[in-house]
DNA sequence: GCCGTTTTCGGCCCGACTGTTTTCAGTCG
């Protein structure tokens, strides 16, 4: 069996669907015949296993939405390198016509006309087209398109796929903006819907829905809060505003008697409810913002909580981190729910820095910032010998770091403080302390800082090779990505999962609201292979203890439930179950 | 192109908005 080519990443061949997707619908395919490759895309950069890998075993249609035909794309692709079909149609179609479809208002039905009548292949193209107003000429299109286009073009529409924000950030300028709207005195519910409720890596923008007795001046208030670039009013119950750092929020207040219907539908996810919907239809009902319609009786049900939506469709209530349309709408009661993690559960964090590397505060001042928020044992893990920046930890001072921590841990009352470190795996896979060193410790989190573009297969035995040395407990940060800014490096994550099962380490959930890695996803494979979790907040100072609510939430996304966390145990109940512990 | 408590064919979520059009297709979320 011949090698894998190495960049055939599952991301790669998700994008390679795209446009396969946006070439058929030039190409005048059936609509649904397009969906299902965008489908396809999605489950391949969801699947938690290498595509091309199981497109060798010939399981890869175990994948939803991946069938007989997709599967010989795949195959093609894995063996050649290549697809035929996307071959012939980047020959049929100019690239620019792809860019043309992104601007709004112009879709591929509308862009493929432009490119038939007036032969307009580039934005380029286009613009000048609308400059010399020769759109209007074509059937469908007028003046206001003409401006319109050079509007979105010079506001740079068309150049990528709109951009996602982390949500930690869409939260640090919400925040605000919820609070003013929920203290309002003519508020009554005010909720946080889309992604953000769902708890998604990322946003494009915020969704905010409303109950109000008095809706115009709740809309109002919030088109003059200061936090607003802009506001406008695009229908009688809602408001949209951009705030000064670029973020789109909608406001929609709405009656308290379709609450649910509104709250469900807005949260989405888009496939979450698409399934959702399909199913209905199945049962004679239908299901939109507005409300559920029978069949059978013309009736309309309006829901004042998500919990009727739902109950009306003869499934439980279902977290809104589950709706992605994973197998949550295969429930059919409560007991089908998982009882997913909360930040409550956690006991422990073992994973955070201090002023010995590149933390803000010293082991005591963290030690009584964790006690103060219901924790009952922190581990201090400071970088190691190489990590640079001038904030490594010979191996001396590491012993002296020991010592001021067993000191620490004497004179703290209500705490177990534990000797750690965060140690840097080398890229030939060992460890920068000796074996002698890393066996005083109490907690070993072993992590990648440095050389990042290793090839796949030479990324992946090092972080074998970390995995199955004895001293090393969890890993760290898994697979390096950093949310809309870095992507993982190249590694085989089911061979880290595997490994990581095989030798009872460990695998953490950074919550560092930038990395939350393990992505959920991946945790969820860890889990299902029987790995044990820890969600660690890596705080760089007291304040940011708090973090671990990032990690809990890509947990849920996981569908994580306690016992599968390690640190939601006592930590002496955690010792007995480290790698090498002796009644292990 | 996928898929099955409408199972191997015939379906595939729903509604609002837009610019253009005299009744709507395409686009968007």
């Amino acid at each position: 069996m011949a090698d894998i080519p190495p960049d055939l990443t599952n991301a790669r061949i998700a994008e390679l669907f795209d446009e396969l997707g946006d070439l058929y619908e030039l190409d005048g395919a059936v609509v649904h015949r397009v969906l299902a490759y965008r489908n396809a895309a999605k489950a391949v950069r969801d699947a938690s296993r290498s595509v091309a890998t199981l497109t060798r075993e010939g399981t890869v249609t175990s994948l939803p939405g991946i069938g007989k035909t997709l599967e010989e794309k795949l195959k093609a692709l894995v063996d050649t390198g290549s697809i035929p079909a996307l071959d012939r149609l980047r020959g049929t179609f100019p690239p620019g016509l792809i860019a043309m479809t992104r601007l709004p208002g112009l879709g591929p039905k509308r862009a493929r006309k432009l490119y038939d009548e007036l032969q307009i292949d580039s934005l380029e193209a286009l613009a000048q087209a609308a400059q010399d107003e020769r759109l209007r000429g074509v059937k469908g299109f007028g003046p206001k398109f003409e401006v319109a286009v050079l509007e979105a073009i010079a506001a740079g529409h068309g150049d990528e796929r709109s951009r996602r924000i982390p949500l930690y950030r869409a939260m640090e300028t919400a925040g605000p903006i919820v609070e003013a709207l929920r203290a309002h005195p003519a508020s009554d519910e005010v909720h946080i819907a889309g992604s953000a409720r769902r708890m998604a890596d990322s946003v494009k923008d915020l969704d905010i829905i409303a109950t109000a007795s008095d809706p115009r001046a709740l809309l109002d208030a919030f088109a003059a809060l200061p936090e607003l670039e802009s506001a406008g009013n695009p229908g009688d119950n809602a408001a949209r505003g951009i705030t000064h750092n670029g973020l789109s929020i909608d406001v929609r207040v709405v009656e308290p008697d379709q609450l649910g219907n509104l709250l469900q539908h807005f949260t989405g996810s888009k496939n979450h409810n698409t399934a959702l919907r399909a199913a209905a239809v199945r049962k004679g009902l239908h299901v939109s913002e507005y409300g559920i319609t029978d069949d059978a009786t013309g009736q309309t049900h309006r829901c004042a909580t998500e919990e009727e939506v739902y109950a009306l469709l003869g499934l439980p209530w279902i977290p809104p981190e589950l709706r992605e349309d994973r197998g949550e709408l295969q429930f059919t009661g409560e007991a089908d729910v998982p009882q997913l993690i909360t930040q409550a559960d956690l006991k422990g964090d073992l994973h955070m820095h201090t002023i010995a590397s590149d933390g803000r505060a010293t082991i005591t001042e963290m030690a009584i910032a964790a006690r103060e928020r219901g924790l009952s044992y922190i581990a201090i893990t400071d970088h190691s010998a190489s990590h640079g920046f001038g904030n490594d930890v010979s191996p001396d001072e590491l012993r002296r770091q020991i010592q001021r921590v067993r000191e620490a841990d004497a004179a703290v009352e209500g705490i177990t403080i534990l000797a750690g470190t965060e140690v840097n795996i080398l890229p030939n896979g060992s460890l920068d302390y000796a074996d002698d060193l890393l066996a005083e410790l109490d907690w070993v989190v072993a992590s990648v800082h440095t050389a990042f573009n290793l090839d796949e297969r030479a990324m992946t035995q090092r972080i074998v090779h970390a995995l199955e040395h004895p001293h090393v407990h969890a890993l760290g940060h898994p697979t390096g990505r950093k949310i809309e800014q870095r992507p993982a490096y190249a590694v085989d994550i089911d061979a880290v999962i595997e490994a990581a099962a095989r030798t009872g380490t460990f695998l953490e959930i950074n919550s560092a609201p930038d990395r939350r890695d393990l992505h959920d996803v991946h945790a969820r494979a860890a889990v299902a292979a029987g790995v044990l979790l820890v969600i660690d907040s890596d705080a760089h100072g007291p304040e940011k203890l708090g973090l671990t609510s990032w990690g809990v939430g890509t947990a849920r996304r996981a569908w994580v439930t306690p016992t599968q966390v390690a640190n939601t145990r006592s930590w002496e109940e955690l010792a007995a179950l480290r790698k090498g512990a002796p009644d292990r």
